[in-house]
Order: structure tokens, then C-alpha cells, then sequence
DNA sequence: CAGTGAGCGAGCTTCCGCTTGACTT
């Protein structure tokens, strides 16, 4: 008797052929394996919505080895992840692979040997309900996408692009930049009195006039206050002392591990999954491939009995039973759009600290994991507490306060600090030790003017955190979705903020006016409950469709007919063509934007952008500009190129490196504190830093090899 | 670390979500 077991990942199947015994086989599908076609709609809208669904191109290999596996076998079961996608999968491979048997459907939430033994033994018939929700999301993005998008062809440019998700995320950008816009900064002044005591000074705040909450809208207002307070006592009202607690966050999903890795480690959305994958997938730790966290695309928080209890046994062990809360932390998944297939993503082992790892691991992959890693441990540790001093002092029926907290039990920020810390330090230095009813002589009141501030811009992070908070978009496509928008040219990002370009308002705006529903975010939502109905049995799916593209084919028509064609006007730049004296216009290009000539086709010329700054270039006295590399990151180069060669990642300054004469740049980091550094990588005072190469002793390269070519024990 | 690029007009572009490589922007 033997047995062929599908999953989805390849590093899924190596891991759970080595816990079964030898008559089970495990193979990878590696994701869907058939799907609606790439050149055509695919749907047939007058035979409700009939889909034709064809074998994924490109997945020849993965299908020929699950075919012959099958054939061998005498079971065949399908064990792709149980969600909505996996469902879906597991029928795709079940009429594919004509696979008879209506008990073929297996399911489990964890990779431990018990779940996988104990689903092997209770087959399952697969869901169709399930497989119809599925159905009904794929064939309504389809004809969403595939609609909508030749329209923008037709009407206003080709290769552009609209869908449910993308267009949303374009739309949020879009309504930021204009919010920004249309601020109007509100004027405030903030209002301290500075008082002595025998312990220095207290800095307290205005916070109520009267009883009612404090209102300084302009200089005005301060001056009054300030006649009204003087000559009046400050005396202390009331001093109090309260404990805080804090608790540890849950261990990560896809979208907080996204957040956290950009804002603690900027590393961009791409970036920290390839990074993750990595880490998932294996790396060689002692000459043996170990995958070291568990599955990085999920939405649960969810964590399995087992792992819990080896990091509370790690947590007592290391840091002894006070840092360890009584119950074990639970983090369970709030229903909803959480659809809770992984777990969430944790180091599968604590014992495997960042330390004894980190000589296995690049740069990169140490820093995430150590970043999972104790954001994992210290989800399953004590309350920090704190011990908040609160001061309040009250002169001439005004209210004044300061408060403060000192740790007094680390918990959890022994091991993962939020960053809330600072702040905290900050505020603590304001609060000095005074009694109630002690009266403060005045040394004097600081005013101070501010200005309300515009909401900040989309970052990758901050638009993922929000696109998940409304449903949009799933775990395996919120880095993928902000390529495609960035690629589109609907925005572009400067530094880590998103800002929507001329086209991306002009095609959120066509398609809020021709198509407003569909760009709301309530529409997913919408679309969500009505999958869950599908999947309860409560509805149709078929009906659901109908429901949905009835309307929209009139609005299509619609569409088709009264929307104009837009002529895109390049805008124009403040150069001159040198070779016909008419000005230069910025145009889009295959690699990006460039200057072009307003005279085109008759002059020919181009030019890439070149932006000037003040420095001059050491080495030969040209001016150094700012310029743009292929891939899209700033650099600094001399105007004298190629002549002159110098070139810099940093904003160059006028002043030489002591020890090798190059001309030194200047950055400022994350702290916001002034870094000087020599660009050049073999100058003496870089001694010591990692140059840019790839080692022989590459972690990857070898078990990338291995892996493949090692034959699984066969017979 | 920087090259090019647009228009013609034949035939193509395009969606979202699952999964990894292969192959360059």
C-alpha cells in the first residue's frame, strides 16, 4: 500500500516525507496548478460565467512527477493548505489528475507528526462550497481586470492596468496626496511653567483653563493667560502613583513582520520575504539544511501547543519563572478576513537563539531573524510593569501636569522592545520629586507656537498595514501589489514614501467616476460576505455573479461610450533643447523617465534627468549632480563623467578623506544623527566593513545545489 | 553606480492568489 501526499510547498514535502514512514510519498503542486487563461477572458458570461481553465504554463515539470507519482500510488491525498485558495487547489489537482476517490481531502493548521497522522487517518471529501467561493472571487476579479483595463487602453494609454485590489491601493495614495494638499495647517501654542523645587526644576504643562480642556489658538491667547497668571501661586494639588502594565504583541503575520522589518530594519516589503524565504526554506547550519522559521505568508497569530510550551520551558529557563505570566499567552485569530491556514510566523525552534545562528547567516538574515525570533519569545512572556507619577499643580483656576513612568519590571521588553521606550525616558525627565501641597515659586513660562501637521504619506508598510486592516489583498500579494503599481507608473517612491504620479490621479479619477463602486473599499468587504455565503451554502454562486455583473455591464457600456479619450500632455521642463532652442518635456521611456525634445520627431534629442546640487567635485573642480541609477536609486557623480569618475551613494561634501584623498559624503541615518564616510571601499578607514562581494562560503548556493540533486530515499 | 528611450502599427498588453525559481528592469 502506498501513499502520495500533496502539498503545496516544495520545503513542506521534504518535511513531511521525513515524519511519515516509507510507504507515503509527499510531492509539491507548488501553488495552482491550472487557472483561467492569460490571453483570453476565459469566462463564458452567457453560460453562467462557465470558466475554461487550462494547466498553468511553466508547470510542466511539477505536473508530469504528480501525474507519474499518481499512478504509482494506490492513495492519493490532497493536502493543500486549508483555506479558501487551498480548497480550490485540491479540486483543480482532484479533476486533473482524475482522482476518484471522494475521500481524498486532507487538513491541518500545523506541521507537527501528530496533526499530519491524525488528518492521514480521516479523509475527507473535498468542499465544494469552498472551491465555489473560490471560483466566484477568481472569475469576478477576471472580469474586473480584463474589462476595465483594455478600456484604459482604448481611452487613454496601452499596457495600463485596473483591479479590484490594485486600483484600491492606487485610490488610497491618490486621496492622501490629496488631503495633504488641501491642509490647512491650524495654528496651537503649547503653554509650560517652569517651577523650582529643592530638587531642581519641574516642568509641568497647561493642560484646562477653568475646568475645561486648555485652548492657545495664537500669540494672543498665551499673552492674556500670561497676564491672568501673574503673581499667582503654584501650588501642587496632587501627586499620584500608579502601576501600568503593558503587554507583549502577538508573534508575527506577513503584514506585521512587513511593518516591523521596515520600520526597525528599513528593509523594503520584496525584501524582507525574499529574506524570509530564505529562512523558511533552509539554511546550512553544521553541514545539515535547516528550515528555520515556519511558513511566512500568513494572517494568523495562531501559534501550536508545542511551540508555546518550548518557549515558555526557554523563557524559565533563561530568564526564571517571574518572567513567565501564569497562563500561557493565547493569541487566537479574530474571525473575519483571517482565514488562519499557517500559523503565525516563529522561529521552529527557540532553542535556536540569534546568536548561536548568527554565524550561518548573511547580514540580512540574521537581523529578520532575530527579529521573529524575539518578537516570538517575547509574546509568550510577562506584563512589563510601570510605575506612572502624575503631578498635577493649579494656579489662577489653571490645571498643570507632568507625568512620568520608571520601569519597574522589564517582562517582555527584557527580550523585544517596542519602542516606546524613548518617549518614555523623555517625559521621565520632566518629573521631579514634590508633594502635594507644596507651593513652587515660578521661574518662568515657556510658550511655545506649533502648527497641526497633514497626514503623512503612504509608506510600502503603512499601506499594507491598511490595505489588510480593510480585507484588500492577501499575504502572498501585498509586496507583489505595490511592484505592480510602482511598475505601472501610477506612483512612485522617494525614500519610503509613496506618492502617486499625474497618471495614477488621472486613472483613479477615471475610474471613480465611470466605476466608483468597484474602487470603494466597502466593495471587497462586500464581496468577502458574500464568499462567506457561498462557502455556509447560503448562496449561489452563479446568482452572486449575476447579482454582481448585471450592473456593471451596464456600467461598462457606459463606460465604453462616454468616456473620453485623454491626451496625456508631457509636461514640459525648464531646459532648452541645445541642438533647436525648444524647451524639453519629461517623457516615460522603457527604463523610466528621461528628457525629451518638444520638437520630436523632427529633433531627435534626449537627455537623462540630471539634478544639480551646490557641491563641487575635489578631483576636478566640475559640479557633482544627483542621478539615477537603472534600478532607481539615487547616486551622486561628478558632471565631468566620463572624463571625471568619481561617484558616490551619499551626497558628497567639500572636504577630502584624510587617509586616502577621496572626497568624503555625508548621510544621516536612521537616529537622525550626521554620518561622514569615505565612498572609497579600499580606503583604510573602511577597514574592517563588509565590501559588497560574494563569498565562496555562500550558505545558499550550496543547499540550493544539494537539495534538488540529493535523492529523496527511494525503495 | 551613468548607455537607452518616444512615433509608426502588428500583435500584444490586463486581473488576483497560490507557489518557486530563472532571468533581468
Amino acid at each position: 500500500m502506498k501513499t502520495l501526499i500533496i502539498v503545496e510547498s516544495p520545503t513542506k514535502a521534504k518535511t513531511i516525507e521525513n515524519m511519515l514512514g516509507k510507504s507515503y510519498v509527499v510531492r509539491p503542486c507548488v501553488g495552482h496548478v491550472r487557472d483561467l487563461p492569460k490571453s483570453t477572458m476565459g469566462v463564458d458570461i452567457e453560460h453562467d460565467f462557465a470558466p475554461h481553465y487550462i494547466t498553468i504554463r511553466g508547470k510542466g515539470e511539477v505536473i508530469k512527477v504528480l501525474k507519474d507519482e499518481a499512478k504509482k500510488a494506490d492513495q492519493i491525498l490532497l493536502a493543500s493548505d486549508p483555506d479558501r485558495e487551498g480548497e480550490a487547489i485540491a479540486w483543480h489537482l482532484q479533476q486533473y489528475l482524475r482522482i476518484n476517490n471522494e475521500q481524498c481531502r486532507i487538513r491541518f493548521n500545523e506541521i507537527t507528526k501528530t496533526a499530519i497522522q491524525n488528518a492521514v487517518e480521516h479523509p475527507q471529501p473535498i468542499d465544494m462550497n469552498k472551491v465555489e467561493a473560490q471560483q466566484a472571487r477568481r472569475i469576478l476579479d477576471r472580469l474586473v481586470g480584463y474589462q476595465i483595463s483594455p478600456l484604459l487602453w482604448k481611452k487613454v494609454k496601452k499596457g495600463l492596468s485596473a483591479g479590484r485590489v490594485q486600483s484600491v491601493a492606487v485610490r488610497l495614495i491618490c486621496d492622501r496626496e490629496k488631503e495633504i494638499h488641501d491642509f490647512v495647517p491650524q495654528e496651537y501654542w503649547i503653554l509650560y511653567a517652569v517651577l523650582q523645587s529643592d530638587k531642581g526644576n519641574l516642568v509641568v504643562k497647561l493642560a484646562k483653563i477653568d475646568n475645561k480642556k486648555a485652548k492657545l489658538p495664537d500669540e494672543e491667547a498665551v499673552e492674556e493667560l500670561k497676564r491672568r497668571l501673574a503673581g499667582e501661586t503654584y501650588r501642587v494639588s496632587s501627586v499620584s502613583k500608579k502601576d501600568r502594565t503593558r503587554h507583549p504583541l502577538p508573534p508575527f503575520t506577513t503584514s506585521m513582520m512587513q511593518q516591523e522589518a521596515s520600520r526597525r530594519l528599513s528593509m523594503r516589503a520584496k525584501k524582507t520575504m525574499q529574506t524570509a524565504q530564505q529562512l523558511y526554506e533552509g539554511i546550512q547550519v553544521d553541514g545539515v539544511v535547516t528550515g528555520l522559521i515556519t511558513y511566512m505568508r500568513t494572517d494568523s497569530t495562531r501559534v501550536s501547543d508545542e511551540a508555546r510550551q518550548h518557549a515558555r520551558d526557554y523563557v524559565r529557563e533563561r530568564y526564571g519563572e517571574k518572567f513567565l505570566p501564569a497562563k500561557p499567552r493565547a493569541y487566537n485569530s479574530k474571525k473575519g478576513t483571517v482565514q488562519d491556514a499557517h500559523e503565525a510566523i516563529r522561529p521552529t525552534s527557540v532553542q535556536r537563539t540569534p546568536q548561536a545562528l548568527k554565524p550561518f547567516l548573511s547580514a540580512t538574515q540574521y537581523k529578520l531573524y532575530k527579529l521573529i525570533w524575539e518578537r516570538f519569545v517575547a509574546s509568550q512572556m510577562a506584563d512589563a510593569i510601570y510605575e506612572v507619577t502624575t503631578i498635577e499643580v493649579t494656579a489662577g483656576g489653571c490645571l498643570f501636569k507632568a507625568s512620568g513612568s520608571i520601569a519597574k519590571f522589564p517582562g517582555y521588553t527584557q527580550v523585544y522592545n517596542d519602542g516606546k521606550e524613548e518617549q518614555e525616558q523623555e517625559d521621565l525627565s520632566k518629573v521631579v520629586p514634590v508633594n502635594e501641597g507644596d507651593v513652587l515659586p515660578l521661574e518662568r513660562l515657556d510658550a511655545s507656537q506649533h502648527f497641526t501637521q497633514p497626514p503623512p504619506r503612504f509608506s510600502e508598510a503603512s499601506l499594507i498595514k491598511t490595505m489588510e486592516e480593510l480585507g484588500i489583498g492577501r499575504p502572498s500579494t501585498y509586496a507583489p501589489i505595490i511592484d505592480t503599481i510602482l511598475s505601472r507608473y501610477y506612483v512612485v517612491r522617494e525614500e519610503k514614501q509613496l506618492y502617486p504620479t499625474e497618471l495614477g490621479f488621472l486613472v483613479v479619477d477615471l475610474i471613480k467616476e465611470y466605476f466608483g463602486d468597484i474602487i470603494d473599499v466597502e466593495f471587497t468587504a462586500t464581496m468577502e460576505s458574500n464568499l462567506d455565503r457561498i462557502e455556509e451554502g447560503e448562496a449561489n454562486w452563479v446568482q452572486i455573479l449575476r447579482d454582481f455583473y448585471d450592473p456593471f455591464a451596464v456600467t461598462l457600456a457606459h463606460a465604453e461610450q462616454e468616456m473620453e479619450k485623454v491626451v496625456i500632455e508631457p509636461e514640459v521642463s525648464d531646459q532648452v533643447c541645445e541642438k533647436c532652442g525648444k524647451p524639453m518635456v519629461y517623457r516615460m521611456g522603457r527604463y523610466g523617465r528621461f528628457l525629451a525634445c518638444s520638437g520630436f520627431p523632427e529633433c531627435r534629442n534626449t537627455k537623462a534627468i540630471i539634478v544639480p546640487t551646490n557641491v563641487k567635485c575635489l578631483a576636478c573642480g566640475g559640479d557633482i549632480v544627483e542621478r539615477k541609477s537603472r534600478s532607481g536609486r539615487i547616486f551622486y557623480g561628478c558632471a565631468n563623467y566620463p572624463e571625471c569618475r568619481y561617484v558616490a551613494w551619499d551626497m558628497p561634501i567639500e572636504e577630502k578623506c584624510p587617509h586616502c584623498g577621496t572626497q568624503l559624503t555625508a548621510k544621516t541615518t536612521k537616529t537622525g544623527k550626521e554620518m561622514i564616510l569615505c565612498p572609497n571601499m579600499d580606503c583604510p578607514s573602511r577597514a574592517g566593513q563588509k565590501r559588497k562581494t560574494r563569498s565562496a562560503s555562500s550558505k545558499s548556493t550550496k543547499s540550493k545545489s544539494a537539495a534538488p540533486a540529493k535523492p529523496s530515499k527511494k525503495k
